[in-house]
RNA sequence: GCCGCCUUAGCUCACCCGGUUAGAGCGCUAGAUUGUGGAUCUAGAGGUACCCUGUUCAAGUCAGGGAGGCGGUACCA
């Protein structure tokens, strides 16, 4: 007896958080990131690539994070039963490489590298679980013309894609600076105590540009509750101490040395805090001796990032173009990377201290503002020249021609399938194919192809409403013999040469 | 993590108070058109109503749970 037996059908579907990426888009990105590369190994950085895989211990926090301490992040052992992780960023692999072949590398280290990263927590709006991030790092010195270089860096990539000066803001802070004013309100780094009350300080402050500064003292204080009922609770500090802060905060908005003497005079005679704006002043020196003004550059004491590992100067790129998104509504895209100084990264491994610098680029936000701002370049994302099989016995006939536009460099494809030639017109049609080629067997008697221009065809439909005089016109059509197929493909091409998106 | 909204054809969405065979537009396939992508007309294919459990004579519709999507908030290395 036959029994009915049930097929499991998975259903096709992406995972949760992770998406596909049509031709446009990955063509589009892959130039974006080309020019990124092109800049990164001007500055001399040297790319690098690390296994996307890690042992999960060698990828730790790396300092403990009251909130949750190991979350976030793909895990799983392997058949020796050891932990391995699906790498969160680029720099936690890049402490690692670097603390495994310290006496081999060059010091300073300078590198780039651009990958996928996986995350796993849940996904928002413009978060997904695996993203791309471009980094670049200098591992082993102290100086600060390798931040102020960092800062310099992403300016030069973001015109490099096409941003204008204008349309971008690097906007640095020193986390000194802000230990500095823990320290004046009575908040001292290092009482054990007072780490939670910190962070939540910290980042209240880092909510100041979406919260406004009404937010941000309610989250300094008592707590703030938000539209949805969400309840957050505050640093709960003192008036006085929220004063403190607020007016560290208002800092800013001035010429970069000017923000440099308000912050001087926030932090008093508090010693990291005076070394936070030294470093400040370096940085801007530098930056000005480079011609990095203020319409790249600014400081600003609003920005702190993540709390895990940044020891001095952070900063943080930002798009300030506003766009009109599908609902009417601006948008802004706001932070597309950030960076810092963290030297205790290495020290996890080698027990001694490595001063480093670095910044990340999120790919896939800017690749957005690129596509809003019109700037992406997706030429090749054209369809290829496609050559019509008319008659199936000449198919090697019609592979010929196909490996003659091949050889001349010329995209081009025979279609494999096996419809008739309306159908075949639309499958060109669809793939966004410019031009097709027909040899039927009128054309081979007489020696000669069918070149049709699908492009112009397309627009002279727009005048025809007859279907009779829309297919005896046979619009955008021409003959070249058969010896000039590549010369007559080509000089077709040449007419959409610059104008590749049409 | 917390809060809210949502999930029906490839896509966008209907289906009233729970009641026969779940519909439309677009798209797709084909014909009108012997060898021409658009337009027009005609025909056709396409469904486990996200999954599970329950209530009911009867569930796409009601209840509970789960998954996924969207948005806010938290976190963001």
């Amino acid at each position: 007896m036959a029994k009915k037996i049930k097929t499991f059908r998975p259903k096709p579907r992406v995972p949760k958080g992770l998406r596909d990426e049509m031709a446009a888009d990955v063509i589009g990105q892959r130039k974006m990131l080309a020019a990124i590369a092109h800049v990164y190994e001007l500055y001399g950085f040297d790319p690098l690539e690390t296994s996307g895989l890690e042992y999960s211990d060698a990828m730790g926090k790396f300092l403990p994070d009251a909130d949750r301490p190991n979350q976030g992040v793909f895990s799983f052992q392997d058949d020796d039963d050891q932990w391995l992780s699906l790498r969160y960023d680029l720099t936690a692999p890049l402490a690692r490489f670097v603390a495994e072949n310290y006496d081999a590398l060059p010091k300073p280290f300078r590198r780039y590298q651009m990958g996928p990263v996986w995350r796993n927590e849940k996904p928002g709006p413009g978060r997904y679980r695996q993203f791309t991030q471009v980094d670049a790092d200098t591992v082993g010195t102290p100086s600060m013309a390798a931040d102020a270089e960092m800062c310099m860096l992403m300016c030069d990539a973001m015109e490099a894609i096409g941003i204008e000066r204008g349309d971008y803001e690097v906007k640095v802070n020193n986390r000194k600076i802000l230990d500095g004013v823990l320290e004046r309100i009575g908040l001292n780094l290092e009482d054990p105590d007072n780490q939670v009350q910190r962070l939540t300080v910290l980042r209240a402050i880092d909510k100041l540009d979406r919260l406004g500064e009404e937010g941000v003292e309610r989250l300094l204080g008592e707590g703030r509750k938000d539209e949805s009922g969400d309840y957050t609770e505050g640093a709960k500090l003192s008036p006085e101490q929220i004063n403190a802060v607020m007016s560290f905060v208002r800092a800013g908005n001035e010429a970069r040395s000017a923000v440099c003497d308000q912050l001087a005079a926030i932090v008093g005679e508090s010693e990291i805090g005076g070394e936070g704006v030294s470093e400040l002043r370096e940085i801007d020196t530098l930056l000005s001796a480079a011609g990095y003004g203020a319409d790249q550059v600014v400081f600003d004491p609003g920005i702190v990032r993540g709390l895990e590992y940044y020891t001095g100067p952070v900063w943080e790129i930002d798009l300030t173009f506003e766009t009109i998104g599908e609902d009417d509504t601006l948008a802004r895209f706001g932070s597309v990377g950030s960076g810092g100084r963290y030297d205790g990264l290495v020290e996890r491994f080698k027990g001694v201290r490595v001063p480093a610098t670095g910044c990340s680029i999120g790919v896939s936000r800017l690749y957005a503002a690129l596509k809003a701002l019109g700037k992406t370049d997706e030429s090749g994302a054209r369809g290829p020249v496609v050559v019509l099989v008319m008659d199936a016995s000449e198919t090697a006939g019609y592979q010929t021609m196909v490996q003659e536009l091949r050889k001349s460099g010329i995209r081009s494809e025979l279609y494999l399938g096996g419809s008739g030639m309306k159908a075949q017109l639309k499958y060109a049609d669809r793939r966004g194919a410019s031009i097709v080629v027909i040899e039927g067997e009128d054309e081979r008697e007489k020696g000669e192809l069918t070149l049709k221009d699908l492009i112009l065809g397309s627009e002279m439909s727009k005048d025809i409403e007859d279907n009779k005089a829309w297919r005896e016109d046979q619009p955008a059509q021409v003959s070249v013999k058969r010896a000039d197929l590549v010369s007559g493909v080509r000089s077709l091409l040449d007419r959409y040469k610059g104008n590749e998106n049409l």
